[in-house]
DNA sequence: CTTATGTAAGTAAACATTCACATACGGAAT
DNA sequence: ATTCCGTATGTGAATGTTTACTTACATAAG
């Protein structure tokens, strides 16, 4: 293996740290963030601490690995949804769903984008939680340009307001379910979220 | 002083503990909630870090009796909104902006309470989060209820899901504005999506 | 004289990271 | 085929740092 190519360049990842990273998303979704440490990331993967070192630089690589597939998963699915010809809020509630089946399949995602508090003392992984929620506004606010100008979206509507609006609203359902312990359907109570957010957007 | 009084039991504080907790809130404003150290706090009060253990129990005693004093005081404020004749949209709007003001002016305050990812293994500090975040979705009901109920809230909404696009876009909108490094004036951004919000209450 | 408060030094645990050494493996040379 | 060698991968122990927290002792105050 070429270590300087993928543990430093890492544009691809090789298999084993497609792994890792897969244990440490496991590992996350079954404790907590705060339970991802290297010790017990090897424990699960049956293997010593510094194993992992032969894969990655720093358990930071690995936390950039974990937001970098979310990320590349994330980008695909909104640049599909811009391209098709759809309606604009068809197009809204596609992102909208695909968001929220994605943080009730894999309740990692949440609990890692949702850690800017831990992640704060990073520049790398600040700017990755920034880039992942920016995608996201930008590709709204084309969406919701474009649905306005082809007369499907009202047109009195104030465009970062509603951004705010979507995201965080979706943000702090997510934030309950977890606190609360899952102990509700969160995708039914997205669903309803997503019908009075689209109740605002008509015309 | 009574230790077991206020060291336990802990319904008042006392002046030194009230200092503790403010140069708490000061630090992590200046820094980050991950500099709040024992050691940090301590050489911020100019004392050694024994010094801090004859007035709390323990550095997550010091958190809770953060949390503990907002809660108090938002407590009052909500009560006192409530108990207010006022019409409800300006009930929501007068505690929309307390909160918008508390988080311009405090912005500890905003990071302690949107810190839950780092709070997750400790029981008591989760429950005092949650408990300040049912303290506000419970009055936010019954105002729109009451609204509703006199005609000045529109019929057809869904007030969960209102409650969860008003506090998810403050929230939302406070994590962008600290993200950015606090680039833009929160509460001038506050105030439009305060616009926006009572919008959708409205007849 | 008793109690509250502070200090200095230390403890123990958790954590990320490193390093000297061992093994496994694939290809090249014999 | 067998030997040989370089590289990739893993191990076990150790390192150094950062934590919260404790304890024996001192001082101040009422």
């Amino acid at each position: 293996m070429n270590v300087y190519l993928h543990k430093n360049a890492m544009h691809t990842k090789t298999e084993k740290q497609r792994q890792i990273i897969e244990a440490a998303i496991e590992l996350i979704a079954e404790k907590s963030i705060q339970q991802l440490t290297i010790k017990n990331l090897a424990k699960k993967l049956g293997v010593t601490d510094g194993a992992l070192y032969r894969h990655f630089n720093s358990k930071i690589d690995i936390l950039l690995g974990i937001l970098h597939m979310f990320q590349a998963e994330a980008r695909e699915n909104l640049e599909q949804v811009k391209k098709s010809r759809l309606p604009a809020l068809q197009q809204f509630e596609d992102i909208f769903l695909y968001r929220l089946k994605y943080f009730t399949q894999r309740p990692a995602v949440a609990a890692v984008i949702f850690s800017e508090s831990i992640f704060q003392n990073d520049v790398r992984l600040t700017r990755a939680v920034n880039e992942f929620l920016t995608m996201h506004e930008d590709t709204l606010r084309i969406i919701i340009e474009r649905g306005i100008r082809k007369g499907e979206i009202r047109k009195g509507i104030l465009i970062d307001e509603t951004i705010y609006i979507t995201i965080g609203s979706m943000r702090y359902l997510v934030t309950r379910w977890r606190l609360k312990g899952r102990d509700f359907d969160l995708y039914e109570k997205g669903v309803q979220l997503l019908g009075n957010l689209k109740e605002l957007l008509k015309c």
